[in-house]
Formats: structure tokens, sequence, C-alpha cells
DNA sequence: TCTCCGATTAGAC
DNA sequence: CTAACGGTCTAATCGGAGA
């Protein structure tokens, strides 16, 4: 039987949030602005007409965010995964099949329902009701269909926000797909795309059609998956658990450029705790610590340093103090004095469930210790992140991340919700 | 010269 | 006042060491 899938995609999602609490900055152009108040990462309609672009750093949008009095916002992750939480436990109550694809996607699989035209419009109207989010609804037979029939259901304002590819005739998905540019589709990014077009594949129904064989060879196996998607062949499944992370990262451009190996290190800390955390929340350990520090790439006229060290533990662990250790340990070897610094960051790998950890019986020289680490995570999580810290972690400022525009915590912080 | 494996890069969102 | 440009993750590819 042909899929039924759904995509939810909520529009604007950032900007949508900040404005839940801010009905005053509706019809208004807006952003929210990447960590750091760096680049734009959501904007509003309104904004996107004036011409900011996605991705683009926010003092190059000076002068048209003066002239067109546009507001600029810093994020506010907290209250965004908040809000995310709440539209998707609306989206799962309509399928047991369902995945949380991104903080603002989400499938989920409608296959068998009736009327799945009237249900999509019915999801709209749920979430909107009960978070303030609008969302668009885009439904195909496959994740790719259905990813471009959200596509076509948030640019056409005839759709009124659902879009089923499904109820296309055969005549009518040939026409829309030869009208989308092939940039559009899922997986295909700005390199693909300009790839594809030397090969004189410019449009969706080109690249449906386009020869396997040529395909195979001059792209790769995913690409070949992303034309049988287009087919309506199913190759991307609809993943319901999701998979531990092979790889965490905690990483961070800082306020201002550093010179101390000292704020460095309480930086470093901080990321180690965040980092750990996640991996204790997975039931993992990591065999392997690498630590990276970077200098301003973006002033040429500095010398650059871009040091990175990776150091395999003796034993597999999750607990942030023996990390914090190693990471000491590798900063130390890989600092130059001679260099300020714009970024660091931690990458564990080499990640294994905890269960499997075998238990080194003569080397015992530096025992984690779980409960500590339990109760550590159990206090920042009831009392806020950093309530319990790890070394010196917290003791500088000078690293923190320039953040000017921010937002309360509205729904997390019963302090922020204005007094009436 | 081949193979393995960690390191690095490319690409996506 | 002036300078100001994210973060996370996976897969593919590279390249050096040892067989």
């Amino acid at each position: 039987m042909i899929q039924n899938l759904a995509l939810i995609d909520c529009n604007n999602f950032y900007v949508s949030c900040e404005r839940i609490f801010r009905p005053d900055l509706r019809e208004l152009p807006i952003v929210v602005l990447s960590n750091n108040d760096g680049c734009v990462v959501s904007r509003s309609n309104e904004a996107k007409k004036l011409g900011i672009k996605m991705g683009q750093p926010w003092f190059e949008c000076k002068e048209l965010s003066v002239t067109h009095n546009i507001l600029a916002l810093s994020s506010n992750y907290t209250l965004y995964a908040d809000i995310s939480d709440r539209v998707m436990n609306i989206l799962r109550s309509y399928s047991p099949k369902y995945q949380v694809y991104s903080i603002d996607e989400c499938f989920i699989d409608l296959t068998g329902t009736a009327k799945v035209r009237e249900i999509c419009y019915q999801i709209r109207e749920h979430v909107i009701k009960w978070t303030g989010i609008p969302v668009c609804v885009g439904v195909g037979s496959t994740k790719t269909l259905a990813k471009l029939a959200n596509l076509i259901a948030k640019k056409h304002p005839r759709s009124k926000g659902v879009f089923n590819y499904n109820n296309l005739t055969e005549t009518q998905q040939k026409k829309l797909l030869h009208q989308i540019p092939v940039s559009e589709v899922w997986g295909v990014g700005s390199r693909l795309s300009v790839r594809l077009k030397h090969r004189g594949i410019k449009t969706v129904e080109d690249l449906k059609t386009a020869h396997i064989p040529t395909l195979r060879e001059e792209f790769s196996v995913v690409m070949e998956k992303i034309q049988r998607e287009l087919q309506g062949v199913v190759c991307f499944n609809l993943e319901e658990v999701t998979p531990n992370k092979k790889q965490i990262i905690s990483s961070r451009s800082f306020g201002k450029p550093i010179r101390s190996i000292d704020i460095l290190k309480d930086a470093v800390s901080a990321f180690v705790a965040n980092a750990s955390e996640k991996l204790r929340s997975q039931k993992s350990h990591a065999s392997t610590v690498q630590v990276f520090l970077k200098t301003n790439r973006f002033k040429r006229d500095q010398a650059q340093y871009m040091p990175s060290l990776a150091i395999s533990l003796p034993q597999p662990t999750n607990d942030s103090l023996i990390i914090n250790r190693w990471s000491n340990r590798i900063i130390n070897k890989i600092f130059k004095s001679e260099y300020s610094y714009k970024k660091a960051g931690i990458i564990l790998s080499g990640i294994s469930p905890t269960m499997f950890h075998q238990f080194d019986l003569i080397d015992s020289t530096t025992p984690d210790n779980p409960e500590l680490m339990t109760t550590l995570d159990k206090l920042n999580k009831k009392f806020g992140r950093g309530t319990v810290k790890i070394s010196t972690q917290g003791f500088y400022k000078e690293w923190e991340m320039k953040q000017e525009r921010k937002s309360p915590h509205y729904t997390t912080d019963w302090n922020a919700i204005p007094r009436v």
C-alpha cells in the first residue's frame, strides 16, 4: 500500500516562538540570531521580503535593519526546546508512528487514515491553538516527497498550509516537479545542485528521470536513493527510535578573543560539563577525548593557529571530572601564548553503551564516580544548568558569548513571566 | 604495494 | 565607540604506518 507520510514543519520556528510572548512583534520584520549574535538563523516573512538572507552575518544587515527597523533577537534555545516539546507532543497524538526529525520538523505516518487532508488541516489548527506556532503539512509516499510537498504548502498561499502530493494525477505530478529547481530537493545542497546542473539536471523532474548508471557513476549511492524516493520507492525509513550519537561535540565562539590559558580551561570545562552530560543522558561512555582551539579565521591579517589533539582514555568513562582532567592536559600541550583564540571545543567519540563497560581491575588509578555524576545531573536539571560546576568552570566571564538581545525564558522560569 | 585506521574534510540542515 | 561571521552531526575521503 502507498504510504501517506506527513511532514509537519513549523514556520519560521524561532521567530514564531518569540512572537508567542510578544504579540506586538507580529507583522513586524524580525530575525533571530545564532549564538554570539553572529548570523541570522530565523526570519519572519517580513524580514525575508526585505532581502535578509538565511545565515547572513548580522553586521552585514546593519543598513537594512536601520532603514526598515528590523528587530534582531538573540537565540533562546531553552525556550525553543520547550515549545518544540509541546508541538511534538501534539503531533504524536495523531499517529503512533512518528519521527521527530529536528527541533521544528516531525514526520508522522498517516497510512491507513481516512480523510488525510481533513486530518492535516486539523493538525494545523490544533498546533496553533495550543501552542501559537503556525505549521505547514506536506504529504507524500516517501520522506523526500513529503518534504517537497511541505515546500509547496509553505510557498503557495492557495494551499492554506497543507499539500498532498499523493492526490495529484501522474500528469500533475510531472508538471509540478518540472517547475521546481533541483536544489530544493532534500539532500541536494548548493554544491551538488551545481554539479547536477553541469550534467543537465536542473529540475526535480530531471533528477527523477535521470539515467541511473550515470547518476551512480558521477554521484554517490545517496543520490541514487534520492532519485528512487522521488519515484515513490521508500529508501529512507521512518526512524522511530533515535539512534545514540556516535560523536558528541560541544564548542562555542567567544564573545571576545581570549589569550589566557586559564580562561580557555574555564571555557573548556564548561564544554566538558555539557558534552559529558549529553553522554550520560544516552547512557554511554566515551573512549576518546579531543580538544581544539581556533583563532579568528575571518581576520585574514592575523596569524592563524587551529590546534587539535585527541587522546585515548585508559578506560571509557562519562565522568565529567575525569574528562576534564584529560582535557586540561590536552590544553597544556596545544596552547601557545602568542595567539588570541576565538573559539574552542571538545569532541567525545569512541562511544559505547555503559553496560558494555569493562572494568579494569588492575589499573584503577582514576575510578569514575557515577553516583556523584547522577547527583550533579539531578541538581543541574532541577535548579538550572551550572548550579553545580566542575573545576573552575564559570569563574571567568570573559569567554562567554555575546547575547545582547535575549528574550526571557518564559515557559521554563516563573520569574520570566511578566507581572500584571 | 596493500590494508587498516585515525584524522580531516565535505556537506547538510 | 567600534568591530562584528553558528553549532552539530554523519559520511566520504585522505594519508601515514605497518605488514
